[in-house]
DNA sequence: GCTAAATTTGTCATCTGTTGACAAGTTAAT
DNA sequence: ATTAACTTGTCAACAGATGACAAATTTAGC
């Protein structure tokens, strides 16, 4: 749970064995992008998630965790934020809560 | 320290008595999209920010902790991550540091 | 209620960055 | 040396964001 998203995605590949290629078709890209997404030169779509997670076997929520958790971090280190950052994230998120909440609740 | 970015823009511009297109103009952008901004239809432009902390003197590291903080909350909410999320972008964001220093230290 | 200012909403052409695709290059293994 | 695996470069095509402007709606003062 300390390396990049990338990293990760390696990590899962070649413990399984299989060569670029055969990740790549599963995932509907060319070998050459997922090199480059390993090697974190290029994103990896979220829209890609799930076949990640078929592919591995692996729990969607874990593996979300996993990628916005590197999307957070690699923003946080290109822009140079405070660590409160991410303590006012957390505010913000159960403030959108609230207010959804109230939404649903002056829909009846 | 609750409010969206845009709820919270429009804090500072009514209690300074602004209107939009006085705030707009300071900020280049037009009325109109200030409005969606502040009402969350748009993005604030992170290459504003500066702009933003001038017209209302703010501190640039609390405004990016601000702004941030709201961008990492709305994606999470979007895709309903869990509050685990934040410490992994936590430790990645220590991961990338300590990555950085290793370059750092190579190069010399 | 009328008017004018302020704000919101809708639309769209344009700009900007991302993606897919393919070619070419490098590396590694046998 | 040959082959498979991987990396890198490039670029047209695509997708989403943005600026700009017009039009509609709301608000406040009179």
């Amino acid at each position: 749970m300390k390396a990049t998203f990338g990293e990760y995605i390696r990590q899962l590949r070649t413990d399984k064995g299989l060569t670029l290629t055969q990740l790549a078709s599963q995932l509907d890209l060319d070998s050459a992008n997922l090199s480059k997404i390993e090697n974190g030169k290029r994103e990896f779509d979220e829209k890609r998630l799930d076949k990640l997670a078929i592919a591995f076997n692996l729990n969607i929520d874990e593996l979300k965790t996993e990628y916005f958790g590197d999307q957070f971090a690699k923003k946080m280190y290109q822009y140079n934020c405070s660590p409160e950052t991410l303590i006012v994230a957390e505010e913000k998120v159960n403030y959108l809560k609230s207010i959804n909440v109230k939404q649903a609740e002056i829909k009846f």
